[in-house]
DNA sequence: TTGTACGCGTTATCAA
DNA sequence: TTGATAACGCGTACAA
């Protein structure tokens, strides 16, 4: 196992300048372009530069001009594919700006996005993006960072009105848009499988099917409104106690707050002999991976989110690089991919 | 749109320490706990520095330390679920070493990526995790960076012997393990729909592949080798290529060297009417989530993608602190998942 | 066109 | 226990 030689420490302006028998001005000027500089002098530094092995330390540089060209993104989740698909788009911004980007996952633990905001904040990056994990549970925390730090945007899952700009996408429209198209079709006893409380994209999925409904004048009874989390264990309990219900009180449809949980639900469903659509209706939202290839494929909201990244980028460096950026809530346009879930394809 | 009156300035040791009327050493000692302050001393700088909003600045400390704490990430794609969870390994490890992690998603583009070392070492990240771009063309690039540059160590897709450690899948054996499989239920004119040369992972499975035929004395003809990269619609190129042989020269069963590629080919077969595995029975490679999920499920290699990256960023963080941690090429064991596409199940 | 002095925020080192 | 000074690598501002 040879072991490597390394001159360790990396080569300095001075360095060269040492080498060269000019001075570190002259060396800086050369290897950042600037235009007082001879050719001749260019060309000779630029040369040693690159025959030592010189490569600029952007540590020292962002000390001097207090820009890191660095900004952090907190995702809760990053096994379900919606996250990386938005740090796809998020990152397809970044890398054309020439800005690096800090990825931290929260786990959905609210003490780990603090800490990761906080070492963001010490690494000094020019802004931050966030998607708040489920128990997010301190909106002062995020007031006083908004108040002195860098900026920040949220995306997906915002806190709102606190100062802060919001890249979300159209939740509650689209929620009521796939409930409408239940109701459309006939069902009347629809039932949702909400988030949790105090997370932006559960309640305005919960006010989209209330206002759907209720513009339709159908009764919600209390027990069906089930609050089931985001993961597909927690659809299915929730799905099992709607199932619990005496016959009179059980739902013909339901409204689930994203795909996993509909395919918890489902699962529930399937488990107790009875089928999908046939017995009982389920929409989802999402459109993960798995909608269109489970044996019953899932009616969903496709939410785009590449493209969520993508604003979410845009306005953060906007937000950067002019201080008179507004502050605005964004919303991206979702579209239903209607499938057999919902037996009215 | 209430534009925020920000302080912008962030507050410094220095501050703190006039406004207490102490030295920035003091300061510098009381929140960084040292031994030698005072308790009193101590107690009335935390508090001040609290009250003031100090965060400590990490570039400064970077700049004399020269250790940023942070790592660079470059993976080829962020779509695939594959690196999303080799990422989630990889963050599990530095989240809890108090590192950084900069993700750079190298679009499968060699230029990416080497401006995202060049970019990553100007960072001064303290180390570097790399999984190669299939157009990767250049050894003396990482050479270079390897003999001069801060740790680095490949994952998943490496480039081996040049001095840098490799954590990948035990890609060789489980190949021959997954073609020895098909043989063993009989099948003898077997195919590969390989991956593109020079990439690795696509060279192992190859050898895997061709090691099982030849153990077993099978006869493989030229035709039934077919490069098809890694995506879904070269597998079906590919895939159409074999189906094009004439009758005598068709293969009974594929090996793909991804699952996407094995979708992409299953799509092939059936739009030719025929039928997976009665007519052609085949098997992949990743254990993608759609794996199990289409309607005859596929029989593929289960890839440990979250130790896979948990491996790596403790090898990373070990090579960073100790000077001698040996260079190694470490394999990570997968697991077949055995499912319907093989016939065999 | 080139060079000198200073400061960015922090810590190591030595002195008090 | 505390403070003064220099240094980390670079760029701005000014002088030559």
């Amino acid at each position: 196992m040879a072991k490597k030689r390394k001159s360790d420490k990396n080569v300095t302006l001075k360095e060269v300048a040492q080498a060269l028998g000019v001075s570190t001005m002259t060396v800086s000027r050369a290897v950042n372009n600037r235009t007082n500089v001879q050719e001749n002098t260019r060309k000779l530094v630029i040369e040693k530069a690159r025959e030592m092995g010189y490569t600029p330390n952007h540590v020292a540089k962002s000390l001097v001009s207090s820009k890191t060209y660095t900004i952090g993104v907190i995702i809760p989740q990053i096994s379900h594919a919606f996250f990386p698909e938005v740090v796809r788009g998020i990152e397809e911004v970044t890398n054309s700006m020439d800005y690096q980007l800090f990825l931290t996952n929260s786990g959905e633990s609210f003490e780990r996005e603090k800490k990761a905001v906080d070492a963001l904040r010490s690494k000094r990056v020019d802004g931050i993006l966030v998607s708040t994990s489920i128990d997010m549970a301190d909106y002062t925390f995020y007031q006083q960072f908004i108040s002195t730090g860098p900026p920040l945007v949220f995306f997906d899952r915002c806190i709102e009105n606190i100062g802060a700009s919001c890249i979300g996408v159209n939740d509650e429209t689209a929620s009521m848009q796939i409930t409408e198209h239940l109701i459309g079709h006939g069902y009347k006893r629809i039932a949702h499988l909400s988030g949790p409380p105090g997370v932006t994209i559960g309640k305005k999925r919960l006010d989209g099917f209330s206002s759907a409904m209720k513009k339709h004048m159908l009764t919600v009874h209390d027990e069906w409104i089930v609050e089931s989390g985001f993961r597909e264990e927690e659809g299915f309990k929730a799905m099992t106690r709607l199932l619990d219900l005496p016959k009179n009180l059980r739902p013909r449809a339901v409204v689930a707050v994203n795909d996993p949980v509909a395919f918890g639900a489902i699962d529930a469903i399937q488990k107790r002999g009875l089928s999908v659509p046939h017995d009982i209706a389920i929409v989802g939202f999402t459109n993960d991976i798995r909608a269109e290839l489970i044996s019953c494929p899932l009616t969903t909201i496709h939410q785009p989110a590449y493209n969520l990244g993508k604003n979410a980028a845009e306005k953060l460096i906007k937000s950067i690089e002019n201080v008179d950026e507004p502050i605005e809530n964004v919303e991206i346009v979702s579209t239903m991919k209607i499938r057999s879930s919902c037996g009215c394809a």
